[in-house]
DNA sequence: GCCAGTGATGGGACTTGGTCTCATCGACCC
DNA sequence: GGGTCGATGAGACCAAGTCCCATCACTGGC
């Protein structure tokens, strides 16, 4: 019964995405969206551990970010290394092609706390990945975790202007806005 | 029927914290909190959105942090602002007397994912008022982004340590205990 | 003292997310 | 052709969360 089919995963995320943004979130139901995809309840918990993880599929670029640490040349400071990362990520993750698709599905989860709390963990497990990244590379513990809060405040910053549609000149790729962000930030000299 | 008891929401609280470090979170039912607090579900959800809401109870913090926020001296940075408040904070919410129950608290918030995840988007919520206090005394918007953040980081650390049991020593009040991080990650000079 | 109103609670039906177990089907291999 | 394996479907089941209505205790006015 039911034949195969390419790319279940991919098939749900989208047909969620797509639902979430016609009906909402909360409206959606997990066998609405099955269905949609030609499957059932009991698949899409196959493949995603509940509804929400639906719209955060690739735990990928939480490890092209490690990476992207542990192989940057060695620059002055910890937030240079991060800053290589970030466009490391930008070259590899955060592509052209891929905009479109985070700005529709970053519009569904500014809308819904119950996915912006499943964002906010992600968030605070990557930071975390963050820290241990640098501490392999010797960076002092203290340093480290502020290097990642200050990281991941430059991923947020550069993450929302690539996404900004109100910008039509906005070409810039996601390395190039995160090396702004970040000289933005050292320029307020917060820490002083 | 059931006629009235004092500090229903107290109750059902402390019932939780008990049954959720002996059973563990997931395996205690919203009905076993409401029967060991001599109620029903109805009333539990009745105090509470939702199951994880028990032991997050009072939204006083953030009140209170922001409160602290508009009522600092003008100082020389926002990050001494972001400290005043966190002594402000000490004395007025994280004393002595709440020590043990945060402990325990905080044991059962770090065992469970779900907990955790509420408690992300908790801190995520209570940075962004903080920038929102930082925005209103006329500090510049990216400032107070990155002293928000810094400041987020300065309170885990210090809440940390509040928390830990390992040293005996360990007397220092939060404030103190704030204003040492707060210098600590001045030193890293990691905007440098 | 009685009655009506009010506020806190209880009770139970109902939807949905999530788990689990077992059956089914197609592909592939011998 | 039969057996195995991987992916899926089907359905029972539990707990979270919503809703609506009944019930009780207390209160104030008459």
């Amino acid at each position: 019964m039911a034949r195969w089919q390419p790319d279940a995963p991919g098939r749900l995320a989208a047909a969620a995405l797509d639902l979430f943004e016609e009906h909402g979130y909360e409206n959606t139901t997990v066998i609405e969206i099955a269905e949609h995809a030609g499957l059932t309840k009991s698949t899409f918990f196959r493949y995603f551990p509940d509804k929400r993880e639906v719209l955060f599929g690739g735990g990928t670029v939480t490890g092209l970010l490690v990476e992207g640490i542990a192989s940057a040349p060695s620059t002055a400071g910890p937030l240079d290394v991060v800053a290589d990362a970030l466009d490391t990520l930008g070259r590899t993750f955060f592509t052209a092609d891929r905009r479109e698709f985070s700005r529709r599905r970053q519009a569904v989860l500014n809308a819904t706390t119950e996915l912006r709390e499943r964002e906010a963990l992600k968030r605070i497990d990557l930071t975390a990945s963050m820290i241990e990244a640098l501490d392999r590379r010797g960076v002092p513990s203290l340093t480290a975790r502020v290097a990642a809060q200050l990281g991941a405040l430059v991923w947020e910053i550069a993450y929302d202007q690539w996404i900004d549609t109100g910008s039509p000149d906005n070409t810039d790729d996601f390395g190039t806005l995160a090396r702004r962000a970040l000289a933005d930030v050292r320029a307020t000299g917060a820490l002083r």
